[in-house]
DNA sequence: CGCCTTTGACCGGCGC
DNA sequence: GCGCCGGTCAAAGGCG
């Protein structure tokens, strides 16, 4: 062992000069630790002026407050002390309970190390995950960017290419022209009729049925329909928030001209696809039924009840209540029993919080929302449902039947209906989550919400036929999505966790054999009102 | 006193 | 034009 000749040079450690050299080697031994670190340094200095007695003792408990003061070198420390006991010698049983307490320390100290080391790896694969994400987020990102060029660009030829068509008489150009752009448009925004579209031959019946069915309107429109004064000072909400929610689609469509007409600006026409999309969302309704004796499921949102009224065909009142969670919130929901089953609780949603949500309302924060998309995005047209992630999780989560959700393209509004009443869909995780005692509805179309959130991103593209990867990697991104909105939910019951891991798992397998079944869609359309 | 429910009235859309 | 219907309002009353 290489010792080198004590010297702690500096005022304070030339006081201690004379202490140091008077003590026996043992102590001297203690320079040799000096070599090695700065807190040794500091350690061994202060038990040179303790009592030999006490000298294995408050080695220890140097040495751990050495290693809370700094991990990355307690191990130097531990071997400097042993250094400095083992060359003690004076005293056996000292020397004992030294060597048995940093055994300790030692194991102490070397799972430390091992779970530190554990730690670092961890936070390396942390690292790379987010990368991956974020690098997953931007491609999506760059992804929706580049399709909403393309449709202008496109959008763009088309316009010119038959505003020459129909400055040369050719009268099919310009029926073309509507088809092509003002149709699609429609029934994404779910916009007023047009009569020209109606009779258009081309636009299918899904169309069809959307555009007749009166939907409601878009746009830009700041004007209250109401026209009576009295309603109107006594309103709550702002204008924008539109109380009539529920209210008449027709309201606000005398106003606006049909879409076709905005041809001609397609920054506008842009500006207002975005309002239209965003004001639909807001008419969009999801559907809940579920078996409860309860006069209200539970979602965790307040509501106030501002009406009842005898629906046309049902005994049981219907029921109109409104969030007051916060002021102006346009949230709405409609609460009624079905007339066939009492039993039946059926509850309807529509609208966007505009405020932030207790976890236990999280469930239903983003379902009207994402229902609404699931709803613009045109998911029942054939193209979509070859393509699809709305359908590709809609068929995981109802992986054996129609009868747990159906798209109601011809009611006033755009309502998807979740029926969790059936045990016929006993096969299905989440159906059968949803039996279990205890269960909040509001959780499950959270689920399916938000696994349709990337529609909302979508609804811009709908009628674009994606390229199969990108699309792929936006399902995946859609699903972690929806892993991750649904973390409420799972924390609020710990039991949907295992539902919804299955439901992932169907997920998986249900897009792996997508592509072989594409035409055996699960979702149903339904052309009555499913309330 | 504030919040909520009840309930009759009102409004606009739609069909005939 | 009229009546039906769904949705909403707001006064009145109840409740804690």
């Amino acid at each position: 062992m290489f010792r080198f000749p004590v010297s702690l040079g500096g005022s304070r450690d030339e006081t201690r000069h004379d202490q140091i050299t008077a003590l026996d080697e043992r102590r001297v031994v203690v320079g040799e630790v000096d070599f090695f670190s700065d807190k040794r340094d500091r350690v061994s200095r202060e038990n040179i002026n303790d009592d030999q007695d006490d000298e294995a003792s408050k080695v220890h408990v140097k040495m751990e407050s050495s290693r809370v003061e700094d991990n990355d070198r307690s191990r130097d420390v531990n071997i400097g002390l042993n250094l400095l006991t083992a060359n003690t010698g004076s005293d056996e049983s000292m020397v004992d309970d030294g060597l048995s307490m940093d055994m300790e320390d030692k194991r102490a100290k070397f799972e430390n190390s091992q779970l530190q080391e554990e730690l670092k790896k961890m936070k390396i694969e942390n690292q790379s995950l987010r990368e991956m994400l974020s690098q997953a987020t931007n491609n999506f990102n760059s992804l929706q960017m580049q399709l909403v060029a393309v449709m202008r660009q496109q959008e763009q030829r088309n316009s010119s290419q038959d505003h020459l068509l129909a400055t040369e008489g050719n009268a099919e150009g310009r029926k073309r022209q509507e088809v092509q752009t003002m149709v699609p448009r429609q029934f994404m925004d779910l916009g007023p009729s047009s009569g020209a579209a109606e009779q258009d031959a081309e636009v299918s019946s899904e169309e069809r049925t959307m555009l007749r069915s009166g939907s409601p309107p878009l746009l830009l429109e700041s004007s209250n329909p109401r026209e009576s004064g009295k309603r109107l000072l006594g309103r709550e909400e702002s204008p924008e928030s539109e109380s009539n929610a529920w209210g008449n689609p027709n309201k606000v469509s005398k106003h606006n001209p049909p879409s076709g007409s905005n041809n001609n600006n397609n920054g506008n026409r842009n500006l207002i696809d975005q309002s239209a999309a965003e004001a639909t969302m807001r008419k969009a309704r999801v559907s809940v039924r579920a078996r409860s004796e309860a006069t209200m499921i539970t979602d965790g949102c307040q509501w106030r009840k501002y009406g009842q009224k005898m629906a046309k065909g049902n005994p049981c009142p219907r029921a109109y209540y409104r969030c007051t969670m916060a002021g102006g919130c346009p949230v709405r929901k409609q609460v009624q029993r079905c007339a066939e089953d009492r039993s039946i609780l059926i509850t309807t949603y529509e609208g966007n919080h505009n405020h932030p949500l207790p976890p236990a309302a999280m469930a239903m924060a983003s379902t009207t929302t994402a229902a609404a998309s699931m709803l613009l995005s045109g998911s029942m047209s054939s193209q979509d449902n070859l393509m699809n992630p709305t359908n590709l999780l809609a068929r995981a989560i109802l992986p054996c039947s129609s009868s747990m959700a159906t798209i109601s393209a011809s009611a006033p509004f755009p309502t998807i209906t979740l029926d969790l009443t059936n045990s016929s869909n006993g096969n299905n995780p989440l159906m059968q989550f949803a039996q279990r005692p205890g269960f909040n509805p509001a959780v499950l179309p959270q689920v399916v919400g938000q696994g349709l959130y990337y529609n909302q991103q979508q609804s811009k593209f709908s009628g674009l036929q994606l390229p199969a990867q990108p699309l792929q990697m936006a399902a995946t991104s859609s699903m972690a999505e929806s892993v991750s909105a649904a973390s409420a939910a799972i924390a609020s019951d710990p039991n949907f966790a295992a539902a919804l891991a299955a439901a992932i798992t169907s997920i998986i397998n249900g897009s792996s054999h997508q592509n072989n079944n594409s035409n055996n869609t699960n979702l149903a359309t339904s052309n009555g009102d499913n309330i």
